[in-house]
DNA sequence: TGAATCACG
DNA sequence: ACGTACGTGATTCAT
């Protein structure tokens, strides 16, 4: 506390000098973006990404820190440590192309921006980020703030340097204090930390066999490496063995770890003042690179604008269209189901056309015969009610190529360099620019629709695109119209009992704590709990303890309070996010109509959203009365789920002929696993046992490892993996699948469902061995997931088809992952029974049956 | 605006 | 030795 008031009162005497780790940010912006596949270039074809990201970054810097000194560190030429110790850094990707000739480009912008760069071979950016700060450290005038993400330079917090490392998303500031609570140990420990559990990153290799817990405990125990030598004779076990034999290898990385802090630099701090940009050679390297927002958002920029007219139609014989056209309606609002029309725009090979509100419907009708294109088709099905034959829905085929698919055009304008602002600033000016806004849209979609469907075929993505999402989007548009009707009433008595229930629960919770707090708070319940009544220790994160459900569960017994937060966040969030939440989504028709997102997840599977509907309570009995409120409209609800319809693909996919037997005899598989496993008869499987072989199972299908199963279960992690190697052993089949799915993701990039449909997985090609774990993980499920999509999709657009024939009342009004829920007549459901299963088990042929379950009742909660 | 939490398949 | 299950959306608190 009382460091940090005298840091306060010394701020405003002391002159903060701002410490960039340049090539730290470049990396950054780079790799933020390349995942993608395609990464962006100016109209010469020049990469740009990693200097866009590196501008934002450096402009958020000097919006939050309005640094008085600055200055932006780089590598450069050859590197004493690798001269040294060749292996430092070695199994590194080496700096792509892309990135290489975007560096120099950086200091350019520096020099443009009026900041100061530093780099001298054969030094890193962290000496000289070091030297500098030790220079500071030296001059009382001075203090320095670090901004980079590399975790190698908190070695150098100090009383007067502090540091901003930066997250996945946003930053932790750290200083002496801050670290200290944080780590337990001194900052300039990490050098001994890092000698003694090494850096896979940098390959530094520290003591085989001690990681980080044992060498932040040893560390807390002996303060410092030569601490822990010197004692050595007071450890005992593994520990002191390893120590020993890993001696040498711990002062050797101590020595690479160490930022070097006398870099023979030749500077004044005075070089270091930030001047401001000029603007003319600024805007001149921004016009090269095409960065046309940035251009916008400078004093005096001038935004090229795009040579573009338009015609205004005041009568319906103006418009006179060829036989290909593109059309754009807006909206008032992003959920289209409240909003309503504002204007149409239509573009042809010789006019753009901005059609007013009134003259919008007779408008459309003049297109019924032309080859159409739009961007998002859905909105416009639900916003007119006709029935548009389009030929090419824009965001679909941009997210089947992975080009921003948004539900607002403008990203995927921008992705072109088409410098459009997002519907949100349009909005905010109250639809102003409207005019000019949408009859550049239509022009857009006109002038690419051709570019986006040639690189649909060319990347193999023309088949689903036809057969699947582009029929897709009229099944969806009529499920949004139709809409869930929704009983208010039905949860009248249940809203009452639970706010009578979190009021009484929230005074037991006072009296247990003796203090009135905001138990919805995590800090202040994490303060309550683990510091004040001192239940357990939870684990610290950034903000303060771990709070959640998991956590709770551990400390369950020790403390009366807990079940009560348990059962006070479970009611807290049915309250607010159910019972109260949903109300909001009814429209005057007594419905609630959900929004499909039919471009966003990366497996293929849709989203569903303002409400979601796909989240709606199932698995406690409580919270599933919910359902009671989602009511027919006709007589009936119908629901037809698939019965296991992931592990059946495994099984396919994987070729396991154990699994296909199983399910070609409608085996219960997670019952013969638990068998097969315990080498038992079925009979003689317990519920226990059952639950956990699913546990495995469902598991496997993640990718999951023994830790992970072993947190789950509550058992030991040698206990889980003796599950899962017994599972590799008995299924075969599936360890194969796992082994080949990931190779041929590396050697590809990218994976592909049964019918084609492809998620590039540049997280394979991350630096980060963690992340490429997880993209080792994506690869192996998404084939699985996405496939269940593509089935599910393809199906529904059978059963829809089906329902048409059969000029059928009832509706199809929701799919969940799985399920597929109708509004029925009565009359009707023998038939709809009928279709169900056609379509939905004969959809396609596997080496597996696929199988439905339907079920019907008076509502949601009874359809089960 | 992001982190934490928790609802679903 | 790393860190530790895939895919989503909504609400709340805190910054």
């Amino acid at each position: 506390m009382c460091i940090f008031l005298v840091i306060i009162s010394l701020g405003g005497k002391m002159k903060k000098v701002v410490l960039v780790d340049g090539n730290n940010l470049l990396f950054r912006s780079y790799y933020a973006t390349a995942y993608t596949g395609t990464i962006m270039r100016n109209s010469k074809g020049f990469p740009t990404n990693a200097l866009y990201g590196f501008v934002g970054m450096i402009n958020k810097i000097i919006a939050e820190e309005k640094p008085e000194y600055m200055v932006v560190a780089f590598d450069i030429g050859k590197n004493f440590r690798k001269e040294k110790y060749d292996f430092y850094k070695e199994g590194r990707q080496s700096t792509p192309d892309d990135l290489k000739v975007q560096m120099p480009i950086a200091r350019n912008i520096l020099k443009a921006m009026g900041i100061a760069y530093q780099e001298l071979a054969p030094y890193e950016a962290d000496d000289i980020i070091g030297t500098i700060a030790s220079f500071a450290e030296q001059n009382p005038e001075y203090y320095s703030l670090i901004v980079s993400s590399d975790k190698d330079l908190l070695q150098l917090i100090s009383f007067e340097t502090e540091i901003k490392l930066l997250k996945q998303s946003g930053f932790i500031r750290f200083n002496e204090e801050s670290f200290k609570a944080e780590y337990k140990i001194a900052p300039i420990k990490i050098i001994d930390l890092k000698a003694l559990m090494g850096d896979a990153s940098d390959n530094i290799p520290g003591v085989k066999g001690i990681g980080e817990k044992t060498a932040l405990k040893l560390l807390q125990e002996y303060g410092s490496l030569d601490g822990i030598y010197e004692n050595i004779e007071n450890i005992t076990g593994k520990t002191k063995e390893k120590l020993l034999e890993g001696k040498e290898n711990a002062y050797m990385s101590y020595e690479i770890a160490t930022i070097y802090k006398k870099v023979p630099l030749d500077f004044d701090f005075e070089d270091f003042k930030y001047q401001g940009p000029v603007v003319s050679e600024l805007k001149q390297v921004y016009e090269e690179l095409e960065f046309y927002s940035m251009l916008k958002n400078m004093p005096t920029a001038n935004v090229p604008k795009k040579e573009h007219n338009y015609l205004k139609v005041t009568n319906i014989t103006d418009i006179k269209l060829d036989e290909r056209v593109a059309f754009y309606l807006e909206a008032s609002d992003i959920n289209y189901h409240r909003g309503n029309i504002l204007a149409l725009s239509i573009t042809d090979k010789n006019n753009t056309y901005f059609v007013p509100n009134d003259l919008v419907k007779e408008a459309l009708k003049l297109l019924s015969d032309k080859k159409i294109y739009t961007y998002d088709l859905k909105k416009s099905l639900v916003l007119t009610g006709e029935k548009i034959n389009c030929e090419l829905d824009l965001m679909v085929a941009s997210y089947l190529v992975d080009y921003p698919s948004s539900e607002d055009i403008a990203p995927l304008m921008n992705h072109f360099d088409e410098n459009m602002v997002a519907y949100e600033s349009l909005k905010k000016d109250n639809f102003q620019n409207l005019e000019e806004y949408i009859t550049l849209k239509s022009q857009f979609i006109f002038d690419y629709a051709d570019r986006i469907k040639d690189l649909v075929k060319k990347e193999k993505q023309d088949e689903i695109l036809e057969t699947i999402e582009m029929p897709l989007i009229y099944v969806l548009a009529d499920m949004e119209i139709n809409g869930f009707k929704f009983e208010q009433n039905a949860l009248l008595s249940m809203k009452e009992e639970v706010i009578t229930k979190i009021e009484e629960i929230t005074n037991e919770i006072y009296e247990l704590s003796g203090e009135k707090f905001n138990i919805a708070s995590p800090k202040q319940l994490g303060i309550v709990l683990f510091e004040k009544m001192g239940i357990g220790k939870s684990k610290k994160i950034n903000r303060g303890y771990k709070t959640d459900l998991k956590t709770l569960q551990k400390y369950e017994d020790r403390h009366p309070i807990i079940p009560k937060v348990i059962e006070y966040r479970n009611l807290a969030k049915l309250l607010s996010t159910y019972l109260d939440g949903l109300q909001e989504f009814v429209l005057p028709d007594g419905k609630i109509h959900t929004i499909f997102n039919q471009t966003l997840t990366r497996t293929g599977r849709l989203s569903s959203m303002d409400p979601n509907l796909q989240n709606i309570p199932a698995r406690e009995e409580y919270g599933k009365q919910v359902r009671r409120a989602f009511v027919p409209s006709k007589d009936l609800i119908v629901s037809a789920d698939y019965s296991q319809i992931e592990l059946r693909l495994l099984a396919h996919i994987s070729e396991c002929q154990e699994l296909i037997d199983a399910f070609k005899n409608d085996e219960d598989i997670h019952t013969k696993v638990a068998a097969d496993i315990h080498g038992i008869k079925e009979s003689e499987v317990t519920k226990h046992m059952r639950s956990m072989a699913k546990a495995v199972i469902f598991g496997i299908v993640y990718g999951i490892s023994g830790f992970g199963l072993g947190e789950n279960l509550h058992i030991s992690r040698a206990e889980a993996n003796k599950f899962i190697e017994k599972y590799y052993e008995l299924y075969p089949g599936v360890k194969n699948y796992m082994t080949n799915i990931v190779k041929e993701a590396y050697e590809t990039g990218k994976v592909k469902t049964m019918f084609g449909r492809v998620r590039k997985i540049a997280e394979l090609h991350d630096q980060n061995y963690h992340i490429r774990l997880m993209g080792e993980r994506m690869a192996l499920n998404t084939p699985i997931q996405g496939s269940s999509a593509d089935i599910m999709k393809m199906a529904m657009i059978q059963v829809h088809h089906k329902m048409q024939e059969h000029n059928l009342e009832s509706k199809m009004i929701l799919q969940v992952h799985d399920e597929i829920i109708i509004d029925a007549k009565k009359e009707e459901v023998e038939i709809l029974k009928t279709i169900l299963k056609d379509a939905m088990e004969n959809v396609v042929k596997l080496s597996v049956p696929l199988k439905i379950d339907v079920n019907i009742g008076v509502n949601w909660y009874d359809a089960k």
